[in-house]
Formats: structure tokens, C-alpha cells, sequence
DNA sequence: GCGTTCACTGGGCAACCTGCCCAGTGGAAC
DNA sequence: GTTCCACTGGGCAGGTTGCCCAGTGAACGC
């Protein structure tokens, strides 16, 4: 578990240039092809990297509205709500949490007309007892990992 | 905007596989190679796909504790607080939002003990009167993409 | 001290894919 | 009917990948 620098720099430039290949990284960190592949191995194996899935943008797709929705769940009612919750598309995440609420999810609307039906249908559901949704205005910062890689690649002067 | 049916495969393949390359993706699709990547270049500067960063696992990095905070925030000082929030590694995410808080972000932590510290980071500012924090037990769904892409091709039956 | 292990280097190879080009086709809109 | 557009199927050079190898140097255990 943990980074070096080279790994730091590895996925520094994988985040800044997704498309830029073994090679040429090779080329810009001043290391042979064959150390920056093992290194990309490893941190795949090690799930430091889990994929490079596409990154898509739901406000693209049609689905501008995104609200954060927690839920007060009814003892026992867990697996069945996560269940439910799954089969909802507009459903982005679930978290079970601490605190006020049981769950916490990250929803999508086309509107915030739309934004009705689908809490509609999230919280038509049985084990749901109450529902507080907040609506996300902006987003001043996105989901991001790079500050933490670089954080956990500076504690760590370890080679792997 | 919007998206069809060979635009959701298109992505579909991707999330699944993420380096199928052009070439295989066509034959899988059984169209012409020009066309996926017609396709993808459209997908991309529509904005749909944003791009292909890796996709990295803070608990893989060391930092296995995730929680929400929903912080509230002194009349005036949104740009300031936001400032702040940008400077902090283990704040991955931070949106403004309606409702009880006034944003909501996501952190992360190398252990509960040390998300006292990070907390106490990012409250430790003077814009913050109030901070609520949902410490994550469970992801039963983790972010994901591909039902709102599949429901957004449905919903779609046009060309482009 | 001495041998072992391991990561990294720098090189080479065939196979494959990418980016780019083209002419032709079929459907939809005007 | 004409135009526009997406798609097809083909070709090409260049670059990259995946794989292999021997040699080097540092860290480790004995």
C-alpha cells in the first residue's frame, strides 16, 4: 500500500493526458518503457488504478440536475432499499452512512421537474420512512484525485 | 444532445473494457471502423465523454475512511470558503447546494482518528460556522455511469 | 565480506492499431 | 430531382504495444 514519486507522476500524467501511452511517458519521466509499464502493472494489481473507464457527463446526456438525497431507512429495511435503489438509473451512488441519515445517494434529473419524479421513485418504496434532498447549485470543485496522489506520493519516500 | 443506441454500446464497451481500442470496438459492434470513430470523436466534443482519466482508489492510496460534511457557511464568505476547500488534498469533491447546508463535500481520511484531522483542516477556517459529517459505512452502489447511459439511449430513439 | 534478489536499463522484434485518406452507397430533407 | 450526410470498405505509413533478453547497481540476509 502507498506511492512513490514515480508513481505519483505516473498517474499525474495519465490524468492530465489519458491517451498518452507507455512510450511516451517513458519519454517525459526520463525512465525506460519496460519500468513504467511494471509500474502501471503494479499499481493495477494493487488497485491503486482501477480502470480507465470513460468519464461521462450526465449534464451531456441529458440529465443536467444533480441533487444529494439522504435517507432515513426502517430497521431491517437495509438490503432491501439498496436493492431498490439499484435499479434506479438516475441513482449514481449509494452510501450507507453515520449520522442523521442512514444513506446517502448522489441523483440526476432532466429538470427540476423531472428531479420530482425521480425522488418519486426512489422513495416509493417500502422500508424508506423519510427523504431530505439537497439540490446542488454548483460545483466549484468536481471530483478530483490528483491533490491526494500527489499528498500520498510526498508521505511516503518508499520505493513500492 | 443526447445520445442512441450505438452511442450507449459505444460507451458501454468502453466502460467495460477501457482499452478495446477502435478497432476491436467496430468489430464487436459490427460497423465500420470510421464510424466508431466518427462516433467518439462526436461523443467527445459533445462533452458526453469527458475523458479517459484512471480511475483511482483512495483506500488503495491509504486513505480508506470516506465521509460527507455539509457545511454552513457565514453570509459572503462562499469564495473565500470554496478557496479554502481547493487547497485541502482530502477534499475530493464540494458542491453549493440548497437545503439545511450550504455545501456539501466529500473527504477522505487515513483512518477515523485522522479524519478528526482533516476535519478539523478544513472547519479550521473562518468563513465556516457549522460543520455536520456523515462518516461512510458502506458503497453498495459506487459511482456509476452506464444504466443513466442506457436510459439515455433509450429514451432516444434519434439519430443523433 | 559475499551471494541473492529485485528494480531498472537499453536494446531488439513482430504484430497490431491509429490516424488519415478515398470513392461509393443509401436514406432523408429540401 | 438534387443535395447533404452518415456509413461502408478499402488502403497506407508510422507509431506503439507486448514480449523478450543481458547487464547493472543497490539493498538485504547470511
Amino acid at each position: 500500500m502507498g506511492i512513490d514519486r514515480l508513481d505519483g507522476r505516473i498517474i499525474g500524467l495519465l490524468a492530465r493526458e489519458p491517451r498518452i501511452g507507455v512510450l511516451e511517458m517513458s519519454r517525459r519521466l526520463g525512465v525506460a518503457r519496460g519500468t513504467v509499464q511494471a509500474r502501471l502493472d503494479r499499481l493495477q494489481s494493487n488497485g491503486v488504478i482501477r480502470g480507465f473507464g470513460p468519464e461521462v457527463d450526465p449534464a451531456a446526456l441529458g440529465y443536467p440536475v444533480t441533487a444529494f438525497a439522504t435517507l432515513e431507512i426502517r430497521q431491517g429495511q437495509g438490503a432491501d432499499v439498496r436493492a431498490h435503489l439499484a435499479t434506479v438509473p438516475e441513482v449514481l451512488e449509494l452510501h450507507t452512512t453515520t449520522g442523521t441519515g442512514d444513506m446517502l445517494c448522489r441523483l440526476v434529473a432532466r429538470s427540476n421537474a423531472d428531479l420530482q419524479r425521480v425522488i418519486d421513485r426512489v422513495v416509493g418504496f417500502d422500508g424508506i420512512v423519510r427523504a431530505a434532498t439537497a439540490i446542488v447549485m454548483e460545483n466549484p470543485v468536481p471530483l478530483r484525485i490528483i491533490p491526494l496522489v500527489e499528498q500520498a506520493a510526498q508521505d511516503s519516500g518508499r520505493r513500492d
